[in-house]
DNA sequence: CTATTTACATACATTCTTGTTTGTATATAA
DNA sequence: TTATATACAAACAAGAATGTATGTAAATAG
């Protein structure tokens, strides 16, 4: 039995995904081979290459898989005016995204394939530049809320609006890379909820 | 004219790190091969294994001609009580090393290899854990400083020491995550001091 | 119903790397 | 002064890994 129907094939399409992930999780994404990821995915090389020009494309398509719906999540959490105000909605934001690294293997694995287990260079490198320029983006709308926040004269005035969202956009990148690097010896991953409270804390008048 | 003098062959060892941090920095660890890295160093492979077992030793070798030095430098810029008080001491801290790597090529390209270039696999794990461990002694030392500061009073309530050690710590995360990054996008490495100033600002009483 | 794709498996050729071994000229020790 | 260890270069053997080419049975189009 060799042909499969559609359907079948776009199994076989996500198992592939799913194995390279467990693949590039346990040995790094170099040295990850197409046997490793077509052997894990109980398939042949020749199914792997059927569906993915190479390892860049396949490691393209676990990406997105992950980061296209969080990318979609973000706007409405953070600026979707709902009850909350805006501070609580930076913070809703902030412990929401360790909530989904909380609950979802799939996205905590992707993380920390992303994080640690990826050589930015070559045709990595353009991926490293949509990860940065995405940060941008969340700048920009932290920065916005801030904003509103002000007007609303819910935060303190040590500091700009732009000011407040770079030092928060940094405590966020650091703390998502202590997430995921998580030791046995700091157990980050209790505290990030408590950690999150007290960075907003600083800001509300 | 084979054999060298000690001198000369330690030099010789010298030029091989130094020739191995380019090339990890231009192809990342896992491409780069002995080969790239004698070349680089105009030598052959013979002499590179001569001096080092295999990569992962050398990667280290160049991992400790950088980050040695500077985990001394911490202990001296933070505990030692000079003529700043706390606060100042730590924000000193901050903006030094974020000098050493504006100034220091050397510190900034071998920095960028192991946030950037580098998969923490297998033999690589555990560099990750010597980096961690060395974090949670960060903190501890900020901790006792924001503490210092707190017994005199500068410090502001609305948080314990640890907590704001923690969020300096991310913070600092972060910054440095981003400063390596740094895109054309975002000109994060002009900003740096004046985040950190922020950052430290909203601590004072 | 048959012609043609599709969704793979299998086989092949080539290129890279690695680790080791061997060779060798010269410092250096005795 | 001679013996030995040093600091490499050069050659070798073996295994990966990649990409492609070929084969093929079943699904699907017409």
């Amino acid at each position: 039995m060799v042909r499969k129907t559609k359907e079948d094939a776009e199994l076989t399409r996500l198992r592939i995904i799913d194995a390279a992930r467990e693949v590039f999780l346990a040995r790094g994404v170099s040295r990850s081979t197409m046997e490793h990821i077509a052997t894990q995915a109980g398939v042949t090389r020749g199914a792997v290459y059927w569906h993915f020009e190479n390892k860049t494309e396949l490691f393209q398509a676990m990406r997105e898989q992950v980061f296209l719906p969080l990318i979609d999540r973000m706007d409405d959490t953070l600026l979707v005016e709902g009850s909350a105000d805006p501070l609580t909605r930076i913070e809703h934001f902030l412990s929401g995204t360790i909530q989904v690294l909380d609950e979802c293997i799939t996205t905590r694995q992707t993380y920390e394939i992303m994080m640690i287990k990826c050589e930015y260079v070559d045709e990595f490198a353009e991926v490293l530049q949509k990860l940065l320029s995405n940060c941008s983006g969340i700048v920009e709308n932290i920065t916005l809320v801030y904003e509103r926040a002000a007007a609303k004269g819910l935060l303190r005035d040590e500091l700009t609006p732009a000011e407040y969202s770079m030092d928060t956009h940094m405590f966020f990148t650091g703390l998502l890379h202590m997430w995921v690097k998580e030791t046995d010896g700091s157990p980050i991953r209790q505290q990030a909820r408590q950690l999150i409270k007290s960075h907003m804390a600083l800001r509300r008048k």
